[in-house]
DNA sequence: CATGAATGAGGATTCATTCAT
DNA sequence: TATGAATGAATCCTCATTCAT
């Protein structure tokens, strides 16, 4: 029991050290030696808690995947109307971009390197479906555009990550305003907003 | 055949192999004996045309970053009405997206990864220009809604990076209706929404 | 057998190949991964017990500096009138020269080349003070010439590396004889001149 | 003719080009690429004077140790009694070592350095002939000792390139009393002094 | 469970030399 | 004669991984 907590603890040092260094450098610049010394953990003792690299970066990515899912759901109950609820899981997930701001630098470093595999990939949005399920239901009461999910996440929650680099790279200020702008053009970039002509 | 002057064939040939190698597995699956051995060359004579591994990638991004603003605005000119120009541009990038695949996917490679120098991404931004000119001027007679350029590149440029690599991974079809959807939604995202007038 | 600390065994078979290359062939002849052979190591643990090339040379030479100077003064007291002191380490340092030929021919090698940092060589040269602290007291006494240390040493014992190196060649012969004349010459040459006295 | 004239310019340059090249860093940071450049020639020009790199050494060496000779002997005649035609030659030689100092720090980078073939080292040393002869005269008239002309030289001659390095690291300035009193250490230490006693 | 030492394979880069002109 | 481009072999060094303890 006291040998397992333990271990759990090792292992989050080792996921902890693989964001930072990620984040600071990128993949390249995260050799396993590294990770173990900012782990305080020997290199032999990452392969106790995962299989090689690759494993250990796509357990990474699911963990704070996941992390970042259940953040934007965190607060969203089923039973309010369709904008409210795609509102306050936008919003989640725009504070979670500037409050996680590790996890989420992490998360956008993965979107287009092929050092995820695909099947970890496809793993990470299953817990999405509580917006997927917000978005069908938008769509059938015809209040949200009849686009494919891609198109819709595209639109609304992409364009979040890409603002949070942006502010990172210290080229740009994500203000209040700013978000409640953003909000703005996501919403309407999906509404169906043809009703009261 | 000519031996007088560095071949700008091989040049082309280095870069294609670059983008290439990094388009099939990252930049960590693209070391110089392999971009070497894909463009037919000795490791050595990569050094006759870039200064180093570092350079050979920021010179590539460069040059695909300007095919693409080339492509972007060639059929583009100054003396139509805003959407009309911002129509034709956003169509111009998709098409690119589409048509330039190997192109468009080196670049989305490049957006989060620390790879590329950060001087040498403001130098790729550099010919976006006209497009940030189109949006001044939109903003300035009340047709785009006043939000800052990134806001309006994350909203209606970038997510058609995201779909490109969607598309890429065989997980969503980039359909004609798809783009024409897509950009209404762009263009419904930073349109200043005159409704009640 | 015991993996628990770097073994000085590594180590010194590493400064050994180190020294027995560079004799064979020159510095140019002496690559890491001859090294490594040689000692009967994989390449990478050189990097375990040296920063880098650089530090493996230094640390050699330190190494076989601190060796002469170790034997140089192994026999020598201080309390014996200046010439019999003189008399005690010049000939260690030429017994030295004679019987541990790899080292004393490495450390020829290294007198002329920039392949030592100039830092390591002023910390090799340390531990001869005992030498100059006997010649300051000659000088004193007026027994030895009152010349710069430098100008002493090129008199008396770099002859000996010269004599040394000629009998590696194969040129010469530094027989029993050889090197009573060349004692003599040496003091000779320091030695105050009191003939007319 | 005129072809002929501008070749030896080469070949000059090409040696002039070797020696400074490694003075500066030694043999290892003067590639035949930099020797190119820095004799303004094309690397393959140097294979056109030189057999490659080894010759090239070599025939710089050759050229540099003539140099050395020619300037030793160059006030020296025989009828003149041992220790003056022996001081005549000592302090030509310590000339060179001041005055040439590029020719003299390069002579010194090869004294142990298995660049210079042996075959070639030899052949430098015939020069020296008008010096042994003088010795051997010397010794027969009863002036010098009677020692191996290794020992000779490893006591008058060589010293010299040890101080003259020294001087060069800036540990030691060779000043006019210092070399007189060279000479004397020099003189001292192969004369046959015990004539009056 | 945990470790530090050890490593072979592979990485970027340089070099002496050659080739086509 | 002279060249700049081109190169395969070799150099230093790093990395993911394993092993003996």
């Amino acid at each position: 029991m006291v040998r397992l907590q333990k271990s759990i603890d090792k292992r989050n040092a080792l996921i902890k050290a693989t964001i930072k260094l990620v984040n600071n450098n990128g993949f390249h610049a995260a050799p396993m030696s590294k990770i173990a010394k900012t782990a305080s953990v020997s290199p032999a003792t990452i392969y106790l808690y995962f299989e090689g690299k690759q494993d250990l970066v796509n357990k990474t990515y699911l963990e704070v995947k996941s992390s970042f899912t259940t953040y934007a759901f965190a607060t969203y109950t089923k039973d309010v109307d369709i904008e409210s609820g795609f509102k306050k899981i936008w919003y989640r997930i725009a504070e979670f971009k500037l409050k996680k701001c590790d996890e989420a630098m992490f998360l956008s470093q993965c979107d287009n390197t092929p050092m995820i595999d695909e099947d970890c990939r496809k793993e990470g949005i299953k817990h999405l479906q509580p917006l997927l399920d917000l978005w069908k239901k938008g769509k059938e009461e015809g209040i949200i555009m009849p686009l494919s999910d891609y198109v819709l996440y595209a639109y609304t929650i992409n364009p979040l990550s890409f603002l949070m680099v942006a502010q990172k790279r210290g080229v740009f200020k994500l203000t209040k305003e700013q978000i409640n702008a953003a909000y703005t053009a996501a919403w309407n970039s999906i509404k169906k907003n043809n009703k009261n002509k």
